[in-house]
DNA sequence: ACCTTCGGTAAGGGTAATAGTTATGG
DNA sequence: ACCATAACTATTACCCTTACCGAAGG
């Protein structure tokens, strides 16, 4: 970590790859950019792993530069008497650098409130304690749970691992050390001392996790991929001379020891494979039930040691055992019943009902509890996750941005049974059976000029998403009943969401990652409904705020004022033209600094939508006329202090007629607001959804033809950095897709795979 | 001699993704 | 009968925790 200089109010964080929050006598939290910080984001070689560095491809400069990074922020508590954070920020690739370099990101205030004060305290205390003990026993953790510490176990976040490569890329900066690989593996314990500690910073998990991760990801021998059956062969023969001395197998085999290891587990010289026969199912029930002490027809999940129950069925492994087990015969013998479509739905709602921020939350055996044709949590978990793959950009959104998604997805098919085709009766679940029913994508807008406050930084700032339904097929449009949507006629329907993008815990207490993704950009300024801007409070406080600023250019399209969406019952969000903004500004709680420059625009095509259908979408290409918002700059860049630049106004309840709450409800109104013109046949967007009015609106827009630029911009790799910053172990493996698809003449990474399925699957 | 810390190994429970198989509908 | 596709099942590469060990240092 870098020196922090502290003084009074204002904390300065001297990071590159950091922007600075501090606090300015009015109590607001302001997040600040320097330019000539973010300069040096770019100009040191990068300290990853080169050999797995991730290079994106240069060839279109012109789509590259114009791309939006993919930046994460991470906000943690620098100590425990302060109320500042540190706010960590990542951008996926070079170009990203780039664009930090051109300052794009400015600053956000955030008014402060009460909950402040709890963030740093309780979060920092608890991750120094957690973070930097090693403890390995139970009774270490015993001990740390007993102080009322709190940890995250399994999984590392995407957002952890930013966390991780970032710390790491900064120690070795800050030593001048190129490869991290020479202290891990290199250097003697005693030159690579506090290396562990430091680069735990802002985890919340043990140095030992934190050790183990580290090893692993850089060990170049642990993601070999697939065995070859030589590799095989040779493996048994140095399992026979070798025994259990994982190391030095390894090592003959160019493997790591956990992955030779692991692999020998799989291999039993008595294993069958292929399909269980009755005889083996009889004979795990009853091995099962022994071992476990519990009868047939009983419900068993946990407690098994499957090496023992493999060792007494004798011709399969443990991992047969424990899926055969577990996806299929305890269910089988436990009178189960078969899983629906409904059972579907009904999952998703339950999951949101939980009202968890983060997945990991999730306790699956309580979900799975009596219902009978859940398999077994395991598998509940695993069904879950075919279902969240509806979403083609699952990773890229937040958890609540997802199940909003796919509630809404479900809802649609089940208003609209056009949209679904199985509803003839077989009662076979088929949810993708018909090709108007789709992946879709939840779009996020990237937080950035046009930034607003939010009066609880605790619960988060908003970002516009969006979802769109991909639909790859020719078919003409699904027309829908009113409460949906009537679909233009096209290749490619898209859809919108407003609001809900969460700043999201990670599950470091205080730190919560605003997360958006390179593919995503900023896809508002293309699309119909350029929505720009948005922040929102905690979902009870009665400030709550959602701004949606439209692109001056379509208000003055459309009317002067255009009543966007009210989140709540208690607050209006009105964007409003910019002729307007000067009389309004007095009336803005929030402040929006937004230095727009036209090098922010256009935004980057949607690489993965067009990447997707490149054959189908004849989009015209869109351009962006920087004319605009550089008129848009020097009309509003001497504005005064109140720094309200763009052309948002929120108003309160208080200020809100009857009248306008009727204009908000108005679904035509709406759909106004979304209007918007292909530049090769305009085309209006005749209907718009939009379901009640609450907490849980989903406002739905189509826009069929937003977002999407011309493919022959687009470049495969560009879509490659959906994962912020860098973990090697991902990168490598998109390396290796990137090989295997080249030879195909197609690369492809591994984050468009949810791509190709889509389209493989029309 | 004893304790603590750090770094390490082996075992085993687990997940996520994919490969393989079967069912289904045209 | 045939094919394409979706759904389901099996497999496997990799992940993470736990228990435990030993060297180094106080």
């Amino acid at each position: 970590m870098s020196t922090v200089e502290e003084d009074s109010d204002t904390v300065t964080v001297e990071t590159v790859n950091s922007v600075t929050l501090t606090q300015d006598t009015e109590g607001n939290l302001i997040l600040h950019c320097p330019q000539n910080e973010a300069d040096e984001i770019d100009s040191e070689d990068s300290t990853e792993p080169p050999h797995k560095r991730l290079c994106l491809s240069s060839e279109d400069d012109q789509s590259i530069d114009d791309s939006t990074p993919c930046i994460s922020v991470v906000a943690l508590p620098l100590s425990e008497n302060d109320q500042s954070f540190e706010v960590t920020m990542t951008a996926t690739t070079e170009v990203a650098d780039d664009e930090i370099t051109e300052g794009t990101v400015t600053q956000i205030q955030i008014l402060q409130n009460e909950q402040l004060d709890e963030i740093s305290p309780l979060g920092n205390e608890e991750v120094s304690a957690v973070s930097q003990a090693w403890f390995t026993t139970k009774e270490d953790k015993d001990s740390l749970t007993n102080k009322g510490h709190k940890w995250k176990q399994g999984m590392w976040s995407k957002e952890e691992i930013d966390i991780l490569m970032n710390n790491i890329e900064r120690y070795l900066k800050a030593r001048g050390i190129k490869d991290a690989t020479e202290i891990i593996f290199e250097m003697s314990k005693d030159e690579r001392k506090d290396f562990y500690r430091t680069i735990a910073w802002g985890l919340n998990r043990p140095l030992f996790a934190v050790y183990r991760r580290v090893l692993r990801m850089y060990d170049d021998r642990n993601h070999v991929g697939k065995y070859t059956p030589d590799e095989i062969e040779k493996l048994k023969e140095l399992r026979i001379k070798h025994g259990n001395d994982w190391a030095t197998i390894g090592a003959a085999l160019g493997r790591s020891a956990s992955s030779v290891k692991d692999r020998c587990r799989l291999m039993k010289d008595t294993c069958n494979t292929g399909k269980w026969t009755e005889e083996e199912e009889k004979r795990l029930a009853e091995v099962v039930h022994e071992l476990t002490s519990t009868e047939p027809g009983d419900i068993v999940t946990q407690g098994v040691s499957w090496a023992a129950v493999a060792e007494r069925v004798g011709t399969r492994s443990e991992k047969q055992c424990r899926s055969k087990w577990l996806n299929y015969l305890n269910w089988k013998q436990s009178g189960g019943t078969e899983w629906t479509k409904e059972d579907e739905i009904n999952l998703i709602l339950r999951i949101a009902e939980l009202d968890v921020a983060d997945e990991n939350d999730i306790n699956w055996d309580l979900l799975a509890e009596g219902w009978s044709s859940v398999r077994s949590p395991q598998w509940l978990r695993s069904k879950w996750w075919t279902i969240k793959r509806q979403i083609a950009n699952h990773k890229d959104v937040s958890f609540p941005v997802l199940i909003k998604g796919l509630k809404q997805l479900h809802e649609n098919q089940k208003n609209n049974p056009t949209l679904l085709e199985n509803k003839s009766g077989s009662g076979v679940p088929n949810s993708n059976s018909n090709s108007s029913v789709q992946h879709v994508q939840i779009r996020v807008a990237r937080l950035e000029d046009n930034t607003a406050i939010s009066p609880s930084p605790m619960t988060a700032l908003q970002i516009p998403v969006q979802i769109t339904h991909v639909s790859s097929t020719d078919s003409p449009a699904a027309t829908v009943d009113s409460e949906t949507i009537t679909l233009n006629s096209g290749t490619l329907q898209t859809f919108e969401i407003l609001p809900s993008f969460h700043l999201q815990p990670t599950g470091t207490p205080g730190t919560y990652l605003l997360q958006t993704s390179s593919s995503q950009g900023l896809p508002l300024t293309l699309t119909a409904s350029p929505t720009v801007t948005l922040t929102a409070a905690a979902p009870a406080s009665p400030e709550q705020i959602i701004v949606h600023a439209l692109s001056p250019e379509h208000l003055l399209n459309t009317s002067d004022s255009v009543t966007v969406q009210c989140h709540t019952p208690r607050v209006i969000i009105q964007t409003v033209a910019t002729e307007d903004i000067t009389s309004s500004i007095s009336q803005a709680e929030l402040t929006v600094d937004s230095d727009i420059q036209s090098s922010d625009f256009p935004e980057p095509p949607d690489a993965l939508e067009a990447d997707t259908f490149p054959d189908e979408i004849h989009q015209p290409k869109m351009t962006i006329e920087p004319s605009f918002n550089d008129a848009h700059v020097s009309k509003f860049s001497d504005q005064n202090s109140t720094e309200l630049m763009n052309s948002v106004m929120v108003r309160t309840e208080e200020e809100i007629s009857d009248t306008d709450l009727k204009q908000e409800e108005s679904p035509s109104d709406l759909a106004s607001a979304y209007v918007t013109e292909d530049l090769e046949s305009p085309t209006i967007v005749e209907q718009v959804d939009q379901t009640t009015i609450d907490d849980e609106t989903i406002l739905i827009v189509p826009s069929p033809h937003s977002f999407i630029q011309a493919s022959d911009v687009i470049d495969t790799e560009s879509v490659l950095p959906l994962t912020t910053l860098t973990d090697p172990i991902l990168q490598h493996h998109q390396e290796e897709s990137n090989i295997i698809g080249s030879s195909l003449g197609s690369p492809v990474s591994e984050d468009s795979k949810d791509v190709e399925d889509l389209v493989n699957c029309h």
